[in-house]
RNA sequence: GGACGGGUGGGUGAGUGGCUAAAACCAGCAGACUGUAAAUCUGCCGCUCCUUGCGGGCUACGGAGGUUCGAAUCCUCCCCCGUCCA
């Protein structure tokens, strides 16, 4: 029953694994490393580090886990490794300079629902999970020294973001020279075949095959993969940067963001979050080019295909129709936020019930119906804008609708005397329904 | 340990006693135009109150005090960052 396992032929398993990929050093030794395994039977290690920060995974982390999907689609053993000790360190990208350490507990929960998202990429039953503090948490003083010992400042220093930070007179702190020689030891006691990441991944992975060397072993092969630029076209997609995608949003979000990509920018969201083979997004790009297609039609395609990947078929039609009716058709969407005002007695207080029946209760807030309240007090605690001044600004920038008509008058009234269902909308995006009881 | 430079709103970064809620740029938001695009144009862009006005109040320039009618700007102490010397 327990059959070696098939490994496709080399070149086959080389052109998957490629695709997409920003660079393999070296191909060779991929290649090397391949062939042997196909001999042997004995599937590739191949590792993929994530620190326990982010929960919210996007689709900018989506790019490095399909490769790491990739191996595991052709046999070989996806390693996800869960850098909890590491997180302790912060790997010194330069984008925030000091983390606040981690509690057990935080990074628990972190890794926790990480992993659940993860899985909508991998396979469950293959994925090695793993964790850092396994093996880094035991290293002894001694340990620490003699790991050091076989790396050199000064090609420490070489790394882009110690370069720089030093030019422009920024701190280093000296543990975050250890990030990169503690995730180097990862490759070490995994005995990593090959590990991935991100292009500003390059520096630590080298590392790791220079300590591998150093402990005695074959150096991985590191596989970076590009990074993702954000839907501002601009910066990488990041969460704190806000032009991202998160792959538990809805697909009606999901959708609404993929669409504001510029044409231009659809083409590496092609390359890199969706299967199409790069023959295929060559010829889409030609017609398209040719006029035979429309942009817009092609970009659809695009949301369509991703958010299909995370919610099924169904739920991206669904999304799709929902777009042409809201955008197109500039209808109020099928589902909204909704509320249920229900005015208590004579007293100046509203229930505010959402539908999955949180109740908000609005103190002193003396109904909708009567002279002195206004929208721009309400609206914050609907959570469609962070303050009264901002809902008033947009309100006087026409960017309010209340059932269809623009009103600016922050005062107007909302008949609360008979039931019914009013639809607001605040902006280009957000709406909301009030439901009167 | 010594000498020097620096810490301003989400970011970069002006501002050396009132005219500064604080230039400029970026980001963000709204409107127009569109294909919800992008680009462009216009406006907004701390919080709050109302009689929505070039209105009132409050908060804000690392922290705590102080000088002054008045401080991001001056003084004292503290914290943090960097450079050079050792």
């Amino acid at each position: 029953m327990t059959t070696k396992p098939q490994f496709k032929p080399v070149d086959e398993q080389l052109a998957y694994l490629r695709k997409g990929a920003a660079e393999i050093i070296r191909e060779e030794d991929l290649r090397a490393k391949l062939e042997a395994s196909r001999k042997t039977g004995k599937p590739l290690r191949v590792k993929l580090g994530v620190d326990p920060t982010a929960p919210d995974l996007h689709l900018g982390h989506t790019v490095v886990l399909r490769k790491l999907k990739h191996f595991q689609d052709l046999g070989h053993t996806a390693i996800f490794l869960v850098g909890d000790f590491t997180a302790m360190v912060g790997d010194p990208t330069g984008q925030s300079e000091t983390r606040p350490p981690l509690t057990r507990e935080q990074v628990d929960a972190n890794a926790k629902t990480y992993l659940e998202q993860v899985y909508k990429i991998l396979n469950r039953e293959n994925t090695e999970v793993r964790y850092n503090s396994e093996w880094l948490g035991k290293l002894t003083g001694h340990d620490m020294i003699h790991l050091c010992a076989h790396y050199r400042l000064a090609r420490m220093l070489e790394r882009e973001d110690f370069r720089s930070r030093l030019a422009a007179n920024h701190p280093i702190s000296v543990h975050e020279l250890l990030y990169p020689l503690l995730q180097a030891y990862d490759s070490v006691a995994l005995q990593a075949d090959v590990e991935l990441g991100a292009t500003e991944q390059k520096f630590n992975l080298l590392v790791g095959r220079d300590i591998q060397r150093e402990y005695g072993q074959v150096s991985q092969v590191a596989l970076t993969m590009p990074i993702l630029v954000g839907l501002d076209g601009q910066r990488k997609m990041s969460k704190s940067l806000g032009n991202y995608v998160g792959i538990s949003e809805t697909p009606s979000d999901m959708f609404g963001k993929l669409m504001s990509l510029s044409d231009a920018m659809m083409w590496p969201y092609y390359d890199l979050v969706t299967d199409r083979t790069p023959e295929e997004i060559a010829a889409l790009a030609d017609e398209v080019k040719a006029g035979a297609k429309h942009p817009m039609d092609v970009k659809m395609s695009l949301a369509k295909e991703i958010i299909a990947g995370f919610h099924g078929d169904a739920a991206a039609e669904k999304a799709a129709a929902e777009f042409q009716r809201v955008f197109r058709d500039r209808k109020a969407p099928e589902e909204m936020k909704e509320f249920v005002l229900k005015p208590q007695s004579l007293v100046g207080v509203i229930f505010l019930e959402s539908k999955n029946g949180d109740i908000l209760e609005i103190q002193n807030i003396t109904g909708l119906s009567t002279q002195s309240e206004k929208w721009s007090r309400l609206l914050p605690h609907f959570g469609i804008v962070s303050s009264a001044s901002e809902a008033e600004r947009v309100m006087k920038q026409g960017g309010f609708e209340l059932d269809g008509n623009t009103v600016q008058d922050p005062t107007v009234k909302l008949d609360m005397t008979r039931p019914a269902s009013h639809t607001l909308r605040l902006g280009k995006k957000k709406f909301l329904r009030i439901v009167v009881e």
